[in-house]
Parts: structure tokens; sequence; C-alpha cells
DNA sequence: GAAATAAACTGATCCGGCGCAACTATTTTT
DNA sequence: AAAAATAGTTGCGCCGGATCAGTTTATTTC
């Protein structure tokens, strides 16, 4: 179901999470074209799947895994999104005379990522409208996210900011209270745009406030209500 | 021509700006069923076009004029991007099932807005690949400017994106060195993600320190290598 | 063209959150 | 199993910027 705060407050979620079904619009020999031209890659937990910059050669269809999606420069880095399986990455790139990737790629698990050779998926969204158009809702889909999660990092302070993040890994990752995280405190930060330091201290804050449970990686939502609260006020 | 820090550093600019020709992707039958199903609606300065959270009824083509697309909530204010002439706005509303206008959009100048409705141009999407496949392309040149506007406020401190936003109006909307401002600092503000005393305190300091020349409204940047050395070193 | 309203500016204050340093715990390497 | 490297944690000082309060300058409005 869509989030239900599309009126209200502005959704802030950096999931993206679509059990969709791109390849059911094509052809029979379009999905042909597709399976002879795509390969089924497996990278490790770390490992790095492209880099941004460089000239896109392929779609990325995340078949099963977690990735952070996210730009770097100097010692800065920005966390744009985290993909779950079934998830279309590296469409961003298609974009006349210009195909870099606009951002880089790496697992947090074990992955199996299908690597679609580009040209083939550009030259079937130009022949096939039912699937292009289904792109642009896919694509839509994570900008009206993007939006949500730009007006979280830039408006809000610490605790809406770790309050939105701790919500979206429940909801659109895990799907459960209680999760086990596979990120690092560094990669908390580089999602929510502040320090190691300061994700561990809110993290403890909210531990001791009793809104969640924390033992190292295991963390559970305790107090979902007042959590959703902090994240409206900021 | 494309910005050509594509490899070099992450892109930060705020507007968008493209002299395209979807119209010229339809056949005669579409452009006439497109003609019969727009408006063009003349807007004063300063009038509010669309609300975020309305449902979305319309695309809005922007035939002329300046506009701000934006998020508001409480007194919190986030400018997402300016747009100018030839832009195609509210596409981000076409998502199956949920189309709600996921921003506010208002104008800066007297503008002209064809208003098409977006049933139609969601069929034209629908049955015409190389439509909307040049329509992929748009909002993936939009969502690259994102990142980097993303990526400039979250990451840089005010010199930085102060930098940001004044190469960014200089380069995508005025095209000119120097240039008057529609814009008050307020505005300023919410596009670079701070304070309005701030954007004053640092353009002023920009002032004193020969980076641009100001009076009142009227802005001309001077040195604009340094500028882009304080962009890229935030 | 006077009054009212909004925008631009200035100075003083205060605090959220970053960065540093030091230490502990955990994982990886050999 | 020891060594090395990485990740997590804590305390402290500091500073970038927001906020507040007040003044000046534009712009509307009638």
């Amino acid at each position: 179901m869509i989030q239900s705060n599309d009126t209200k407050g502005i959704s802030h979620c950096s999931v993206f999470d679509s059990e969709t079904s791109w390849y059911d619009l094509l052809t029979d020999d379009e999905k042909i074209l597709i399976n002879e031209n795509s390969v089924s890659i497996i990278f490790k937990k770390g490992e790095t799947v492209c880099k941004r910059g460089a000239f896109a050669s392929h779609i990325y269809f995340l078949e099963d895994g977690l990735v952070k999606v996210y730009l770097e420069e100097k010692n800065k880095n920005l966390i744009l999104m985290l993909a779950i399986r079934n998830n279309l990455l590296g469409m961003a790139a298609i974009f006349d005379g210009n195909n870099k990737l606009p951002y880089s790629i790496t697992t947090y698990t074990d992955s199996i990522v299908r690597m679609i050779d580009i040209q083939v998926f550009t030259k079937l969204l130009k022949q096939n409208s039912a699937f292009s158009f289904h792109v642009i809702n896919l694509l839509n889909e994570k900008t009206a996210q993007m939006y949500g999660r730009f007006f979280s990092l830039t408006q809000k302070q610490l605790h809406g900011r770790l309050a939105d993040i701790l919500l979206c890994l429940s909801n659109r990752i895990f799907k459960s209270t209680s999760f086990e995280l596979p990120l690092s405190r560094a990669d908390l930060g580089d999602l929510t745009g502040m320090s190691t330091e300061s994700i561990i201290r809110m993290m403890k804050e909210f531990k001791d406030d009793g809104l969640i449970g924390m033992h190292c990686k295991n963390i559970e939502l305790l107090d979902i209500a007042r959590l959703e609260r902090i994240s409206e006020f900021g």
C-alpha cells in the first residue's frame, strides 16, 4: 500500500521496494532479447556493483540482497537510497548523450544482480510503450521518496532524522518492528546526514527513552507512535 | 551542453532547463488531442499554480516565466528546483493509484502555463513509446540534478551552498554573469537550506571578498573561478 | 503621498551537532 | 593465537549557523 502521509506529512522513506512485473510487460520476443543480453551475477557482501561517473553499460536488476545507492566525494558520503530485491537500478543513467552513472552501488549482503545490457533495455523502452510507461511510474515513485528524504535531511534535526530512518527500515526493508541491521553506524550516518558519533549518541538516547531496544546490531522499535511524533516534529 | 562535472565534482544545480521538443514526437492526431485538452493560463507573479497533496489533474508546461517547485510544511520550506520556460512540470504525479502532486508550484514572474489534462497526457505516454522514452530522459535529467542538490545541501556548508546556487542561477537561469534576481532573500534561503539572515551575511561576505557585485536585487558574478573553488571545497 | 506592510539588514546570543582523542570491542588477517 | 585492522563508544571543546530582537529600506495599499 502506498504510504498514507501524502497530504499530511512529507514521506521521508529512503527505501525503494516494488514487487513489480516490468518483465511481464514485455512480449515473448522481448523477453528472449532480455534473457540473451543479461547475466545474473553474485556479489558478495560489501562489493561494489558500479561507480558513479563510469559509463553506464548495464541496468541492474536486484534479484536478491540489499544494496546502498550513494554519492561519495572526498570524505563526504550521502546514501541516496537503499534497495532490496526486485528493484531496477541504474535507470537514471538513461539520458541522451550523457549516459554516465549518477551514483555508486555497493552491497550490504550477498546479492544477486541481473545485469542487463543498457542498449537492449533502452531499445525496449523505445519500442514498448507499456514497458516505458511502467518505468516512468517506477522513476516517479523513487523521485517522490527522494523528495521526502531531501526534506527530512535538510529541514529536520537529528532526532527527527533518526526517527525517520528507523521507521523506514522497519516499514520498508525488514517489514518487522525488530530486525538485525547489516549497516554500520557510519552507514546510518551517511543515510541520515549525521556523524557516526551523533548516530551513536542519538540511538543511545532513544534506547534510554524506551523508544527502541538495541543490542549491537539488533534493533527493535518499541514505541512507534512516539517515533512518528518525533519524525513529524523534527 | 551538459555540465562537464560528471566524473569530477557532483553537479549541484537546481534549475531544470530543456529546449526540448516533446511535442514534436507526437503524431498529428496526438497533437490535436493535446491541443483540444489543454489550455494556456496566465499566472501573475507570486501566484500559486498547484499545491502539494492535491489530486493531479494536469501536467504543467511552462511556456514562459520562472517558477519555484517546492515543499512546505509548518514554517519549513524547501525549494526542490527552479524551472524556466519549456519545462514540463507535474509529471512526478504520474504514478499508478496515487496521483497526488508531490510538490507545490508558485510563480516568481508573470508566467504562461499550458495545463494539459493528465489523463490525455498519460494516454499518450502509454501509446507513444518515442514520447514516453523522451519523458524518461527528461525525468532522469531532473533526477540527476536533484542528486547534486541533495549532496550540496546535506554535505556542504554555507559558503559552498551559496556558491552553488549563484553559479546555478548564472549558468542555468539567466545565462549571464549579471542578472536581476526575482527571488527574495528568504527564497534564496529556502533554496540553499539556510536562514534568511545567513543568506544576507554570506552574500555580504562574498561581496566584500570581491566574488560578486551586488546592488539590491542586481547581482554580478565577478570571480567565477574562485566561486567554483568554493563550491568544490564545501 | 501618508500609512501600512513586507523585505532587507545588523548585532548579540545561544546551542546543536561536529571533530578530536582516547579507549574498548569486535572482526579479520596471517 | 597473536597481531592488525575495523567498528563501536564516550567525553569534551568548539564553532557554524539558527534564532531573536531591533532598525532600515523598499513596496503596496488606499
